[in-house]
DNA sequence: CGCTTAATTGAAATGGTTCAATGCCTGTGG
DNA sequence: CCACAGGCATTGAACCATTTCAATTAAGCG
């Protein structure tokens, strides 16, 4: 139990709650030691080995042999999950919001084939993958919680494929900032004027929606010009909500 | 127990073992009544409520109501899972072979949001959701077996974002082609002479890979010139494998 | 046998890429 | 405090992969 593997770069002192423990599956499972909604009752988190991690902005924090035996979530940054293609090309999968898993497939299996970079800095935990899998097969309502999330994970995936299949670069760019938009309401992100912090650079706009970063850079101009919203100093503020989701085109099964 | 719902078309007497069989999970979880390899084993089959379906080729076959509380599995012939866009494109998201779930996340719920349409003919089977749920939780190797299915779903649907995002219209059509003659291998559905039936029409190819059936008519005429293999009264063979590897790009995480 | 769906082919149009140049901002080192 | 390098964003022009449009043939199907 507690297998102590340091994820990479340096350690960092965490404040204990942290943004992604509101919305956070373990947390609200009681089998995180930082993360529990109540303190004063009965918690597994002691059965589940754990630690904590940190990673700093752009850099790879999940290999192979390190997510072999753990399950990662992120309590805090931004994260995006990728894979590199042999033209030098990369295609982001999803990106990972505080109280995420990592993936869900690592849940029940360390057989990865995505990369994973810190987008901004990242503080994330890890849980022996072992330990979880037991806590949660004995109770069947943790179970469904994880099935919840998978779920959401794969329809999420779903619409991406919809997205780059059939939808022009004006409607991939304003979904996608839709998506984050309302997983960032979810967690409380976005500040009561609107505005939330968004440290996505133009080019990983580009990688998740299968653009350039030179199109993306001429969609995003125009948009601002249209009013949609402003974006500048890595913090969003939406300005026409409705026209931003007319752009998105129909909601296609949300 | 035994929901008799009645999904679509007219009732068949289906052989008892299906193409499917070999590699259905409900089969090798001794949970289907007529797939069971073992006719003497201890089996739970008559645990879990379960009927037959048939549904015509280009038919739906599978509405939010039928799904509420039913597991469907192909027995036979070929299925596409897809979403409609308003402007009358479609998506498909994947293609469901002989002994695949229509979808691993109808395991866990019956909320639903794509369609399917039977590409051929198809034999399906119907589970209880809730007695399915019951006869896996209980044993965990069954249970390790289900997620297994769902992490490939999963990592099928990353790889066709990657093919949508990144990928041109050969590489795309020529991985499709792959992964689809790699499924029917492992079903034993190739003849040695390695041609193998296939009922996709190229309006199918087209929304799967996010093309036109123009261009994939196009496409597939170029491959064709170039001897990587025949396709005509809906029989495929592959004659020249490497080098129709060699046209969907390397390997990009198999 | 006629009617609808599927496939093919060519020509024109286009959404997005590629290439290239410029400016800006940030951090770094002298 | 300035010079310089590197990453990031912007803009315009040329290019190209794929779409759109249109016309023709071939293939199922009642």
């Amino acid at each position: 139990m507690m297998p102590q593997q340091q994820l990479s770069c340096r350690t960092f002192d965490a404040p204990a709650v942290m943004p992604g423990c509101s919305t956070c599956p373990l947390s609200s499972l009681e089998l995180c030691v930082e993360g529990r909604r109540n303190r004063e009752s009965e918690s597994h988190a002691q059965n589940v080995g754990q630690n904590t991690g940190f990673a700093l902005a752009r850099r790879v924090f999940s290999r192979q042999e390190e997510v072999r035996d753990l399950v990662p979530v992120i309590c805090s940054g931004w994260a995006a999950a990728y894979v590199n293609l042999p033209n030098g090309n990369r295609q982001i999968l999803s990106f990972i919001l505080p109280g995420e898993f990592l993936s869900a497939s690592l849940i029940f299996s360390g057989a990865q084939y995505v990369w994973v970079e810190a987008v901004s800095d990242v503080h994330y935990r890890t849980f022996d993958r072992t330990d979880f899998m037991r806590e949660i097969a004995g109770r069947p309502q943790s179970f469904a919680l994880i099935a919840e999330v998978w779920i959401k994970e794969k329809r999420r995936a779903d619409r991406l494929i919809v997205d780059l299949g059939r939808r022009t670069a004006e409607e991939r760019i304003a979904s996608l900032l839709i998506d984050l938009v309302d997983r960032l309401r979810a967690r409380d992100l976005v500040s009561p004027d609107g505005s939330v912090e968004f440290p996505l650079r133009q080019h990983h706009i580009a990688d998740a929606t299968g653009l350039t970063s030179v199109h993306v850079s001429k969609v995003l101009s125009e948009f601002r010009r249209r009013g949609l919203f402003e974006l500048s100093e890595r913090v969003l503020t939406i300005k026409d909500a409705a026209a931003l989701r007319r752009s998105a085109g129909e909601p296609h099964s949300r």
